[in-house]
Order: structure tokens, then sequence, then C-alpha cells
DNA sequence: AACTATTTATAAGA
DNA sequence: TTCTTATAAATAGTT
């Protein structure tokens, strides 16, 4: 997948080998991530780096997952078992602690302002559309006043987004140096 | 990847969701494979079709991965005084080891929101700069203005939804000792 | 299940 | 570390 194929075994280089698993751990989140959104799936992922580091990736939270399958298991290797050439035997029965609150409240506000960025984009999109696809001297001063309806429709909208960021999230709080109003164009 | 490019959202159809799913969740297994052969990690996999059945992959097996990832998560939630030593990772603080499980999962939604914004940005820089550099004829003075400031007004707020957005991930990022990268403006 | 036209992931290199 | 880019690999639509 690369300039050259690589043999699959572990990679010599300690330095290659750290590259290697930060690049494919990346790739192998996004794929989970995409799993998880094209077939509405649930998913959780736990590696550990080649130093013994931790990372974890979950879908709706690794702990939901987890603990559904910690009940849904009790016991069997129905079609759980998918044989591997090299290794990996899939037992189950893990058992994740607890939801952490403060993060799953973090991961919520995420989600919340993924689908207001979406909306943002959409509609800015939209608004664009008429107004790139003349020369802008060719535009009427009626078009203009549209698409200015519309930048301000945007414009009391995102004001509306921030107020409501700053009023529910103790987490911008904590930020310190959150985004002045800056302007340049 | 395939013949065509598809949208990152729910397949529609069950049974092509299905396929999607069974082709994806093979190769999904096999990059966890290979990222465990080539760099020596250990890796847990739960993921849960679209019709509730329950998958999973594991090396060497799933429940070393995820017992070792329970213990050392242990005392994420009390006042342990235990100090961690892993370097370039958070310090021991309450709940930390839960914010790491977390960070990639949040990175990849900042880091989609920080493009799309940026996009965003460029839009409207490139609308501000035809907007000065060529003449509007039938536009008066005052409407020139007008425009301007409605532009101007957007793109900021726009930049500032953007930070506001990382703003709110700033936690995640400081507990990984890095510091959030603002949108440059 | 197989088959490919395409899209993605990524090994090296910069 | 981050970005390119040439190439290997995954996969969407088909048969």
């Amino acid at each position: 997948m690369g300039r050259r194929k690589i043999k699959m075994e572990m990679v010599q280089d300690m330095n290659t080998r750290q590259v290697t698993f930060s690049k494919r751990r990346t790739g192998l989140f996004k794929k989970a991530s995409e799993l998880a959104t094209l077939c509405n799936a649930e998913i959780g992922i736990v590696v550990f780096s080649p130093g013994g580091k931790p990372y974890s990736y979950g879908k709706p939270n690794l702990d939901a997952v987890t603990e559904r399958f910690k009940k849904e298991d009790h016991d069997s290797d129905s079609e759980s078992e998918e044989e591997e050439k090299e290794e990996g035997r899939c037992k189950s029965r893990p058992k994740m602690k607890k939801v952490n609150e403060r993060l799953d409240c973090l991961n919520r506000e995420i989600e919340a302002e993924k689908k207001r960025g979406e909306k943002s984009q959409a509609k800015l999109e939209s608004a664009g559309e008429k107004r790139f696809k003349k020369p802008i001297e060719k535009l009427t001063i009626d078009e203009l006043k549209e698409y200015m309806e519309k930048l301000e429709g945007i414009h009391c909208r995102i004001i509306g987004q921030v107020n409501e960021m700053q009023a529910s999230s103790c987490l911008v709080l904590i930020s310190e140096n959150k985004a002045p109003n800056r302007m340049k164009i």
C-alpha cells in the first residue's frame, strides 16, 4: 500500500515501527469509523502500541459497546470468531468500567457541533451557489440583496450557536484563550 | 475504494448495508491483524452488525487485551497517588485514562470540523478578494459597505465557530500535552 | 463469490 | 513531525 510491498512480519527498525504503528492505527480507526457510520454498527477497539501505550476507539463509545458485548455474550463462540491466519483468537467477556460522564458529555457535544457544522456548511454553500455562478459585476442589486439576506441568516444562526455553546458547556470555560473576534478579509 | 465514491452516511438499502458490513468488517479485521503483526501490538475489537450480531477480533486474544486495558485503567476514577510514567502521555489525574480513551475519536471529529471550517474560510476570503478587485457599477457606496460588513461578519463568525469547537476539545488535547491547533486567521 | 474500475491507504522520501 | 507521491490494497457496483 505504499511505495513498496512489505513483508508481513514485525518491522525491525524501532523508529519505522513506531511510524508504521501511528499511521496504521489512524487508518484502522478511520476504517472503524466508516464501518460504524455506513452500517449503523456499534464498535469498540482497544490497542496497545509497541511502547505499551493504550489507544482506543469507540462508537457510540467504548463502554457502551463493551458492556453490550459483555451482556449479550454469555459465552460461546457463536460466530464472533474470526479465524485469522497468523494470530488472534477471539474469546469474549470484556468487562469495562463505568462510563466517564464528563467525557461522554464532551463526546455528545462534539457530535452536536459536528451536525451544526454540517448544517452551517450546507447553508453557506447554498447561499454561495448563486453568488459564485455569476461574475460579481453581473449581479443585480436584487440578487445581491438576496445573497446578503442569506448571509444574514447564517450570521444570526451562528451567533445563536456560539451563545448556546458558551451557556451549555463547562468545557469551554476550561479553555481560557478562546476564539477572539478577530477579523480579516 | 470501489467503482464509485460513496457518501459517508448509513447505507439505505438493507441488503447492500449487510454486504458492506461484511466486506468492511473483514477488511477491518485484516487491518487489525496486520497492525498487530507489523508492530507487535496487542489489539482487541468488538463490533455489532446492523443485525445485532456480535463479532470480535483479538490478539493475542480479546480477554488478554481487555483485561490489560481494564487493569491500566483501574485507578482512573479513584484518587490514587500513583504517578503515571508514560512519556508523552498525560500525567496522573483522575479520569485521565478515560480521556485518553476518547482522544482519537474526538480528534477525528475535530479535524473534520477544522477542515470544513478552513474550506468555508477560503471561500469567503475568495469572495472578499474578488469583491475588492472588481468594480461593481450597479452598486452604491453604501450598498458596497453593507456587503462588506456582511462578508466580514460571517467570515469572523465562522472562524470563531471553528475555534469554539476546538476550544471544546481543549481539555482533551491538553491531556495529551499538546497545544490545540487554532485556526490561523 | 468473483470480478475490476476506482478510490483509499500507506511506505518511502522530502 | 508533517507533507508528498508512487504504489499497494480495499472495495462499490456488477456479473
